[in-house]
DNA sequence: GTCTATAGGTGGATAGAC
DNA sequence: GTCTATCCACCTATAGAC
């Protein structure tokens, strides 16, 4: 995008607001300290973007962002079935990187800003989606190569997805601690996984 | 504990408290509000509270009693895998029923609130340990009664609970509408848990 | 495009009278 | 035990000068 020197306002918005969001959540987010460490001040940011909810959701996307990345990595596996696993370890690691964003991205369920409820399809719409559709892609993917059993891809990603994120939400909220490090974890990730998808193989 | 007719004021906050909370989310929680709908001014709750820290952890207390109602259902059942499957599901109900008080118990990682992180570790504690001991103890007796194989009984608790506080969690999130109305997705629920556990049986 | 100034609102918390 | 009065911090957003 830019070659690094020097960031207009809005891009340094952008970077300052993930800064904010990464280190305070989503409730603390504030448009006045956005603008702060931006070096702005606070009625500068309409000039960007239309409100503080506006605002919040381009850091948002970035967080999404960010999170596509991991995830298509996986595609550079050689078998279905290792883009699969590959898809798990790279959702697993994006979760334990980045907390902040995993929650907000999967953990929402529509309290944490202002409450425009009008607003809250949209958003959930562009985010959900296009992940769902690449776990069944590669559900499909194994089932064509006979190393997941027939069925309904739809319903068998749902429940692969339902798995890890189970395990990472469980884990970012602090609930599966007795897990040892993250390292440990990890391990406990893999082999639970693993398990599941042989039970799904047949 | 009242006789339902009059009640003090301490229990009227803790009542409106749970109104507001189940009405706004966490994030919105204020104990202007509470003080408020209880009748009474902001000054007053600090006779009965300490902060609104205080005020906001005994309401949070309050769901969770809820919840170990639901699940202790379950242990009405006649024998072990009943009870699992019981548990399971009373489960799934508690969160499709009380989606705010799941989102708080279950679904937090900390930024909710006055980011105090101090209080942290003693509320997670109180929270998590007996929930995942139920667990823990009906996969025990399971195994016992061979109803499951053998193997670490705490780690098959942590797959079985992620399974569905994966499930339960994506969909108070909104990301497995596609599974149809509650009473479909119960069904749905039902069919990949029994799934689960014909797995664990070996 | 950014500023100053300001309007108008939320909130938590304390002091002191009753 | 509850009130009034108050303080202080913080916020979103707008108006109008430069």
């Amino acid at each position: 995008m830019s070659r690094g020197d020097e960031m207009d306002t809005r891009a340094r918005l952008l970077e300052h607001g993930r800064d904010l969001y990464l280190a305070v959540g989503p409730a603390r987010f504030s448009l006045r300290e956005v603008a702060r460490r931006a070096g702005v001040t606070a009625p500068a940011v309409y000039r960007h973007f239309d409100s503080k909810e506006a605002l919040f959701d381009a850091v948002c996307e970035e967080g999404f962002r960010v999170f596509s990345g991991y995830l298509l990595r996986a595609l550079a596996e050689k078998t279905p079935l290792a883009r699969l696993r590959a898809a798990g370890d790279h959702y697993l690691r994006f979760g334990l990187e980045n907390p902040r964003d995993y929650r907000v991205i999967f953990m929402r369920g529509g309290d944490e800003l202002g409450a425009l409820p009008a607003k809250r399809g949209k958003r959930e719409a562009y985010e959900t989606a296009p992940t769902f559709q690449f776990l069944v892609d590669r559900v499909r993917e194994c089932i064509a190569q006979k190393e997941l059993a027939k069925g309904d891809p739809v319903e068998m990603a749902a429940v692969i997805w339902a798995h890890v994120h189970g395990l990472v939400s469980l884990r970012l909220s602090g609930h599966l601690e007795a897990a040892g490090d993250d390292a440990a974890f990890a391990k406990f990730f893999r082999r639970s996984t693993d398990a599941l998808l042989a039970g799904l193989a047949g």
